[in-house]
DNA sequence: AAGGTTGCCAACCGCCTCGAT
DNA sequence: GATCGAGGCGGTTGGCAACCT
């Protein structure tokens, strides 16, 4: 037995929204707010849609300044880093990006950054299978709840894989500064967005740089990397630290830093890194395709080694890196791209190791 | 010019989390 | 501690527009 619909499905408009219903819907949010519940707020504004139809056009076309299309460079730089670092974690992403919401960040990473970063080479169909497995399985397969786990295991796995063939891609670039190819983004704060639960509003209130600041100037990195206090409150977030927590989830990520030290993840104080250089290189790569091409000269052998690797990516084999390090306990949720994220890493270093043996 | 394909984006679906009871 | 319901989230879909052949 499902749960019950959140609204009476049958009686409940869909579809575009009318400007009727923007304005009324506008018109009352904006005079008496949600009142702390979506579910009956169509009811009192005589709306046949489902409360969160509603909430989700408030939030993603109606509330005040969204911004729609005319994504910045800079925009796509903090977008790569946090895809890289966190993965589909898009309403984090956007939380760094005012104005911006998960669904225009989302949208616009799957119809155009995606593409962007990974080269129109991503469509031909060795890539559409291994990147979309489940959408070349048979409705059949579909059918059968295993297989849909699989399926569903796999569809994580592939977007775990598009991070790391960024993350190849980056590396490509950038050298090998380090043997573990995931401590790219950890290591170069001045590539941390500030970690702001309450999103927009909270930009709003703190004159404290946005992320798009912090990467807007890199010149200024240095003071970045020595400040051991900003170091804290830099560090990117993880996307457990959204859920509300008493203690500062800066904290929890910091301890949990200072108790990895095996893993690639440098305190920034002790970090030589030029992270300059490595602003520069991931603007070469957005933005200067020479830069990236002789990447692709690679990666036809690459994606032949990721599909023989691709076996690796299951939930069941990755065990979870935070596990043993102190985050369990605080990070009781911490999501399945996370043990993805940590497979990912070990698949990576183990191909990054016969990479730069070629 | 017409039909087919691709790109884009708003909206929906269903699962998960968390607070209230 | 168990259950319920609302909110939140990420993945997916459907429809329209632009582009291609």
């Amino acid at each position: 037995m499902g749960r019950a619909p959140c609204c009476d499905k049958a009686n409940v408009k869909k579809g575009p929204w009318s400007a009727e219903e923007d304005a009324k819907l506008k018109a009352y949010i904006e005079e008496h707010g949600t009142g702390g519940n979506w579910i009956a707020l169509p009811h009192k504004i005589g709306l046949k849609r489902c409360g969160k139809s509603c909430r989700l056009r408030w939030l993603n076309y109606l509330r005040p300044n969204i911004k729609h299309g005319g994504f910045t460079e800079e925009e796509d730089q903090i977008i790569c880093n946090l895809y890289i670092s966190i993965g589909s974690r898009w309403s984090i992403i956007a939380a760094q990006l005012p104005g911006r919401t998960d669904n225009d960040i989302k949208n616009y990473w799957n119809t155009r950054l995606k593409k962007k970063l990974l080269g129109k080479r991503r469509d031909s169909s060795q890539s559409r299978r291994l990147l979309h497995p489940n959408q070349a399985s048979s409705n059949e397969d579909a059918a059968h709840g295993e297989m849909k786990d699989e399926a569903r295991s796999q569809t994580l796995s592939a977007s775990a894989l598009e991070r790391m063939q960024l993350h190849m891609q980056l590396q490509g670039l950038c050298g090998s500064t380090t043997n573990y190819p995931f401590s790219f983004y950890y290591n170069n704060p001045a590539l941390w967005p500030k970690y702001h639960p309450l999103g927009d509003r909270v930009f709003q209130n703190q004159p404290a740089p946005t992320a798009a600041q912090t990467l807007a100037r890199p010149q200024d990195s240095n003071e970045t990397l020595i400040d051991s206090t900003h170091q804290s409150a830099a560090f990117p977030m993880q996307p457990e630290m959204i859920s509300k927590s008493s203690t500062s989830a800066a904290d929890v990520i910091q301890e949990g830093i200072d108790h990895s030290p095996a893993l690639g993840f440098h305190s920034p104080s002790s970090s030589n890194f030029d992270s300059v250089g490595l602003h520069a290189d991931l603007q070469s790569l957005l933005y200067c395709k020479n830069n990236y091409s002789s990447f692709l000269g690679h990666e036809e052998q690459q994606l032949g080694e990721l599909s023989s690797c691709k076996e690796l990516y299951t939930e069941k084999e990755s065990s979870n890196w935070f596990a043993g390090n102190g985050f369990e306990d605080k990070l009781p949720s911490m999501g399945c791209w996370d043990s993805a994220l940590h497979s990912d890493s070990l698949m990576v270093q183990d191909y990054s190791m016969r990479y730069e043996d070629l």
